[in-house]
DNA sequence: CGCACCCCCTGCCGGC
DNA sequence: TGCCGGCAGGGGGTGC
């Protein structure tokens, strides 16, 4: 579920944690993606979260003695910011209490997450992703430069975290809508419009679906509790044989690297 | 190098 | 009504 517009507004919905201490941790299921480390996430207790940054799909809480603390929601993931005490509830995974009476409640059915305590130098995941995806950093040259090394399928491309991280497979499919480009073209014979097309509608993409509140597909909410309404714009994303909005075509689905792919024959090439 | 295919795990939906 | 297969926003690994 969370690419990045989601854990955008994760990240929003918590901007009330900076300032607070850790006061306290508790894990109680720690098979996630890989096994939570209680001991060594314990050792964050008494640190203040100084800041709260997001690289791609990751969250990231900056602690005051310069370590970070990192989460990854996989496909099923949120985090509740919560006021008070908080009972167990089904998937939660860790509770992590702040000062103020606040605490995040970690829940994961599918437990595909992430949580790591450590310096930011040594975090392995963060340190193979490319740009943020809203970064400065990546521009429509380095997209360009990207896809003339590489011969996948374009929308492979932008799924590769380590060219650019934050496009998962709604916003994969929806910006390549919006190029006019199918998700199966070879990348390297994109011309350099199009590639500068592509990087435009694939910005344009995640702020609009930042602005809704990110996509609710089966049951995404914010740290408040609050569903997103993206999924209400989706142009081609799991509109199989639904009209195509531009030019009333059928809307197409097909199988990229294990993941399904939605277009529009008449609208992308 | 790139992909097809597997895994991790739970939940939901459609077909029978 | 119930069961079963397929599929789902993630990432990682293998072997061809």
């Amino acid at each position: 579920m969370p690419e990045l517009p989601e854990v955008e507004v994760i990240r929003q919905s918590l901007a009330d944690s900076v300032g607070r201490h850790i006061v306290d941790i508790e894990v109680r299921e720690s098979r996630l993606r890989k096994p939570v480390d209680a001991m060594r996430l314990r050792s964050s207790i008494g640190q203040q979260i100084v800041g709260l940054d997001r690289k791609g799909k990751y969250l990231i809480a900056r602690l005051s003695d310069h370590r970070i603390l990192v989460l990854h929601f996989g496909m099923s993931g949120t985090v509740r910011l919560v006021k008070g005490a908080w009972a167990w509830d089904r998937h939660d995974h860790v509770q992590l209490v702040l000062d103020g009476d606040l605490r995040w409640v970690l829940n994961d059915p599918r437990r595909f997450g992430l949580l790591w305590v450590g310096s930011e130098s040594e975090a392995p995941e963060l340190s193979r992703l490319g740009p943020d995806a809203l970064s400065a950093e990546f521009t429509a040259p380095m997209l360009f430069g990207a896809t003339r090394r590489s011969k996948r399928a374009v929308k492979n491309v932008l799924l590769d975290q380590r060219v650019v991280a934050g496009v998962g497979n709604i916003y994969a499919n929806e910006a390549l809508f919006l190029a006019g480009i199918r998700p199966s073209r070879a990348a390297h014979r994109l011309s350099r419009p199009a590639v500068a097309r592509l990087h435009e509608a694939l910005r344009a993409t995640l702020r609009e679906a930042i602005a809704a509140g990110g996509s609710s597909i089966a049951d995404f909410r914010d740290g408040r509790g609050r569903t997103g309404y993206f999924q209400l714009q989706f142009r081609v994303y799991d509109r199989c044989g639904e009209p195509c909005l531009q030019c009333g075509g059928t809307i197409r689905r097909a199988v990229h690297a294990g993941r399904s792919s939605f277009y529009c024959p008449r609208c992308q090439h």
